[in-house]
Parts: structure tokens; C-alpha cells; sequence
DNA sequence: TGCCAGGCCGGGT
DNA sequence: ACCCGGCATGGC
């Protein structure tokens, strides 16, 4: 009954804490910046998705009734430094389009549903997958839901504490039930796991310097 | 120069 | 169920 948990991610997450310190994510200055440069950021890197999030402030358009009366096509020009601009700019629409019909345009009302309805509700938009839900929930809407992406499954994969076969779903209940359920944990865990994927599972994977080196299984890093 | 980045979807087998 | 291509810009 009682099953001991081992407490490996929590032993992760004070080395990965003390090793790069608290990264204050997620960079943005409102909880509807935060959600516009969730979608922004689908496989892109941040340095793009910040050019185009100037461009929609210089234009005064980071509010959710501003932007949704944007015209697409202007949308898309404005986006277009953060990569597959046409394609973002119909995934947004649809995203503000149920927060402006449904909700008014507010995101409190949006996100004082259950957690779980509020995450069906982003899923069921065509352009919002798992990790861009989770993020807007955890980010924008400080609610307690464990983002996932491709490092942090590489880096439990190769540590052996997951299969590299195993899914979104299946790397989320993992980490959420070895951790206590806690947005603010959930939140620095996720900007880590990014930060050291960043410098060590890139090129050289999971290199002698990873604050996490210690922890491989004998033998070293686990291949996919 | 080529490859990659904080995904997601649709079509083919 | 699986695999794969499309989507696009900017940095290293």
C-alpha cells in the first residue's frame, strides 16, 4: 500500500536548482503575453518568438479583444519572425476565439474551471497540443499541471527512469506523482529540465560537467 | 553550410 | 498503430 517512492526527481531538482539557480520562467509581462508566446514558441526557439511578441506590444496588441480583431493576414506579418507564420496565426485565432466567445475575453474565467476541464477545453483547439496546453495552464494560469517537452524526456530516458517509448501522458503522471503537486515546483522543474538540455543534451549528451551525471545508472547514459 | 529550436497536424501505409 | 512530411524564421 504504502509504496515507497523513490525520491530521484526530487534529488534532480536540488541539483538542477543549485547548479542554475531559479530561472524565473516564463518570460513575459502578462498572463495573455505568456499565452500568445506559448503557441509562438512550437518548435521555434525563444530569441524568434521575442521579436514577434514586440512587434504585437509595439503595436499595442497584447490583449486578447485587440488581437482577435486583428485581421489574419496582418497578424501573420507581425508574427512572422517566429516562424511558420501562417500556421501560427490560424492556431492563435482559433485559441482566441474561445477565450473571446466563451470567456469573455478573460483568462481568470477561463482558468477558475477544474483543471481538467480547462485542459480539455485548450486540447479541443485545433493547433494546441499537450505541451502548449499545459504550458498556458501552468504559466499563464498558475494552475498545477507538469509541462513536458523532448529534454525532459530525453534526460529521464537516459537515466533509465523512463522507457524512450514512453508518451506525453505516460512521462507526466512519472513526474507528477513522485512530486509534490505544487504549480510553483512544476513551473522552476520545467524552465530546468530546458536549461540543462540546453547545455548538455544537446550536442554532448548528459557530458561529465551535467549537474546530473552523478545520477546515470552505472555504465553510463542509457541509448535510444 | 547545414542543422536545429521549449510542436502539432494530416496523410499514407 | 506507426512513420513521415509540411510548416518558416533566425542563430550557431
Amino acid at each position: 500500500m504504502s509504496q515507497e517512492r523513490s525520491p530521484q526527481l526530487q534529488q534532480a531538482f536540488e541539483r538542477l536548482l543549485t547548479r542554475f539557480g531559479p530561472q524565473r520562467w516564463w518570460p513575459g509581462d502578462s498572463p495573455f503575453e505568456v499565452m500568445v508566446g506559448a503557441v509562438l514558441v512550437q518548435n521555434t526557439s525563444w530569441k524568434n518568438v521575442e521579436r514577434a511578441l514586440d512587434n504585437l506590444r509595439d503595436a499595442g496588441l497584447l490583449a486578447p479583444r485587440e488581437l482577435y480583431d486583428l485581421p489574419q493576414a496582418e497578424l501573420e506579418e507581425l508574427i512572422r519572425p517566429a516562424g511558420y507564420y501562417r500556421v501560427k496565426a490560424r492556431r492563435l485565432r482559433n485559441l482566441l476565439a474561445v477565450l473571446c466567445e466563451r470567456h469573455g475575453g478573460s483568462l481568470d474565467a477561463m482558468f477558475s474551471q477544474d483543471l481538467a476541464d480547462a485542459r480539455a477545453e485548450l486540447l479541443a483547439i485545433h493547433g494546441i497540443g499537450p505541451e502548449t496546453a499545459d504550458a498556458i495552464l501552468l504559466y499563464a494560469g498558475k494552475l498545477p499541471t507538469f509541462v513536458v517537452d523532448s529534454y525532459t524526456h530525453r534526460v529521464l530516458a537516459r537515466h533509465g527512469w523512463i522507457g524512450f517509448e514512453a508518451d506525453y501522458h505516460q512521462l507526466q503522471e512519472r513526474i507528477e506523482e513522485e512530486l509534490p503537486r505544487d504549480a510553483a515546483l512544476y513551473n522552476e522543474y520545467h524552465a530546468l529540465f530546458v536549461a540543462v538540455g540546453k547545455q548538455f543534451c544537446r550536442k554532448v549528451p548528459l557530458c561529465a560537467e551535467c549537474p546530473l551525471a552523478e545520477m546515470l545508472p552505472p555504465g553510463g547514459p542509457l541509448e535510444e
